[in-house]
RNA sequence: GCGCCCGUAGCUCAGCUGGAUAGAGCACCCGCCUUCUAAGCGGGUGGUCGCAGGUUCGAAUCCUGCCGGGCGCACCA
């Protein structure tokens, strides 16, 4: 048990004492109560507002109950000092050697030292990515991917079950788009002079091998067949390879869903037809006439009746059609249903979303509100635009038409580490510059290099002190002095910094975490600059030197499994 | 016009779901440095947390109203 967690046990057990003893009475929330460390190393170790938050409903003060608190943790063996501070604070002095055996939990749940229980195993479905299938991810689409895939792995990594998902939405008017275009490279494979992609196609070079596939194994019988014969076809097809390059896209990220659910297939199935059925007869469903929108009516306005969700009694602005006027599902109708469906196979539900969606937050939360009566958790994490620059300076995309930065040419550019760790530096929901200059540069500005060079570097200890020809007995932890123990106090905060994170649903802040960990060890590095004696590997005193190493193998395991947590691979060299 | 997000040091951003004297990097200033192989190291200056109210023991954090910026506002996705 990490001491953070054994130090909220003894909080909790004090409190159960004092209810016992009748000072305190029972029932009460305790969820309130925080067990951290202090802003300021001088008050102490570990800090709780526990006085404070019960005084009021034990009708009590602050004071009054911190003093009871305050012998009861006093007392325990690991404490050295209790006080009270401030308006109630506790704050407690932890002895060192509770520190020390906390470095030797580190090593010994290895990368399981900060893996939590928090989630008590609840299904948690993260849907991500769900790009349209309509050519290769591009760079507008990699922050979400590298946020999604994060906070997946750090859910499951505090005691979630989760499932990573994929909507791919094969069914509406884009996929017949891509499927014509694929029908132009196919007449072009067969040798027809097709001339430029018309406008509204998707004119990309990518739909050639498609083309050239079905050109192949279907001849040229659909060359002048009417759309009708070839258009199904050509769509699952086309939506089949451009699944196919997406998921070699994703691959390059480091990234693999669980599922690819298919709006296609839900339709089939008749989902969106189930959940209306429910709904009308819920009377969450009423045909009724559309609202012009918003802000300028647009001059081709009209109004028209359509099958509609009454979002508004959940918060929304205007009920929405789930059907369109030619009967066809709308997105959101399809969306109702598919959120449906993932909701009877999880827990809870997360989505990854563009800002740019923002605007359809409401009636998806809504759906989902009704469909589950509220008991389903869902949460919709908006994921802001990324600015692309290269020194500074915007980076400037070329002209050719259908071409775009994709985020392949990222990855080839600067690597899976450096984008998936630059998409966690910042919180989602805040626009990003991502400077292609920056995240590759080896300097201390470079949050990436400059923690897999703290990595790095701890190899290179140990090698360094197996190339000298230390002999390493057993480490003796009472030989760290008073900075190194604050290294561990450090380094004890990763398992409270991974619930912390997974409850907030903030993969960033294991990022800026990890960069405190390596400016911290850089600087303890640093010492044996100026005093030899400081340093970490010495050959003169190989108990010292195995001690050190000991700490910095602690430190290297939690910037290991902090950086696992992101998908960043660490380093054992630096290249 | 309405909705959502944002506004923190000169710049780029954190701030652990309401805690103590608001932090980091860059830039700037002052030192140091041919190193545990290494692309530097140490220290310092710098803030009316957009503005004004409110909630309470306590607010950058929550509520209200303004100001400023971004995104969105059709049966598209």
């Amino acid at each position: 048990m990490t001491l953070f967690s054994r130090f909220s046990d003894h909080i909790a057990a004090a409190l159960d004492r004092l209810v016992a003893s009748g000072s305190l009475p029972d029932g009460l929330d305790r969820r309130a109560i925080s067990v951290e460390p202090p802003r300021d190393p001088a008050h102490g170790d570990v800090a709780t507002n526990a006085a404070m938050v019960l005084a009021k409903p034990a009708g009590t003060n602050p004071r009054s109950l911190a003093e009871l608190l305050v012998a009861e943790l006093g007392a325990l063996p690991e404490v050295i000092e209790a006080s009270i501070a401030g308006p109630g604070f506790i704050n407690l002095r932890v002895a060192d050697d509770s520190w020390r055996d906390e470095l030797a939990l580190i090593h010994g749940e290895g990368g399981d030292y900060g893996r939590s229980t928090m989630g008590e195993g609840r299904r948690v479905n993260v849907e991500y990515v769900s790009a349209n299938p309509t050519g290769p991810m591009h760079v507008g689409h990699c922050r979400g991917a590298v946020v999604g895939d994060a906070l997946a792995a750090l859910l499951e990594y505090a005691g979630h079950q989760v499932i990573r998902e994929y909507y791919v939405n094969d069914a509406g008017a884009q996929v017949d788009v891509l499927a014509r275009s694929v029908h132009m490279r196919y007449r072009e494979a067969l040798g027809e002079d097709i001339g430029a992609i018309p406008e509204g196609l998707y004119p990309g070079d990518y739909l050639k091998p498609v083309g050239e596939r079905l050109a192949t194994d279907h001849g040229d019988r659909f060359v002048g067949a009417s759309e009708s014969e070839w258009l199904a076809l050509f769509r699952t097809v086309a939506v089949a390879a451009m699944m196919d390059m997406i998921r070699a896209d994703l691959a390059k990220l480091g990234i693999h869903h669980d599922l690819f659910a298919s709006e296609a297939e839900l339709q089939a199935e008749g989902k969106p037809a189930a959940a209306e059925k429910w709904l009308r007869e819920h009377g969450l469903v009423y045909d009724g006439m559309l609202e012009a929108p918003k802000g300028e009516t647009p001059e081709d306005w009209e109004p028209v009746e359509l099958p509609l969700f009454r979002s508004t009694q959940f918060g929304d602005d205007q009920d929405r059609p789930i059907k369109k006027s030619d009967g066809s599902w709308t997105y959101f109708g399809a969306d109702l249903a598919y959120h449906f469906q993932k909701s009877q196979n999880a827990d809870e539900l997360i989505d990854i979303w563009g800002a740019d969606h923002a605007g359809t937050v409401k009636r998806i939360k809504a759906a989902v509100a009704a469909l589950t009566d509220g008991k389903t958790r869902f949460d919709v994490k908006l994921v802001q635009m990324v600015r692309l620059l290269k020194n500074g300076e915007p980076f400037k995309m070329s002209k050719r038409a259908g071409n775009f930065v994709t985020l392949a040419d990222i990855v080839d550019e600067v690597g899976k580490d450096a984008v998936r760790f630059t998409m966690l530096t910042r919180k989602a929901d805040a626009q990003m510059d991502f400077d292609f200059a920056k995240v590759v540069e080896a300097s201390r500005d470079n949050p990436v290099w400059y923690l897999q060079y703290a990595h790095a570097r701890i190899s290179r200890l140990r090698q360094k002190a197996a190339d000298a020809g230390i002999a390493l007995p057993d480490p003796a932890p009472a030989r760290l002095n008073d900075h190194e123990l604050g290294l561990v106090k450090l380094l004890a905060q990763f398992p409270r910094m991974v619930e912390a994170a997974a409850s907030a649903r903030e993969p960033h802040r294991i990022a800026f975490y990890l960069a405190d960990v390596a400016a911290s060890f850089h600087a303890w590095y640093n010492l044996g600059n100026d005093e030899p004696e400081a340093r970490i590997v010495l050959a003169n005193d190989p108990e010292l030197t195995a001690t050190r190493l000991y700490l910095a193998d602690g430190i290297g395991q939690v910037i290991r499994n902090g950086l696992h947590l992101m998908g960043v691979e660490a380093l054992e060299e630096m290249v």
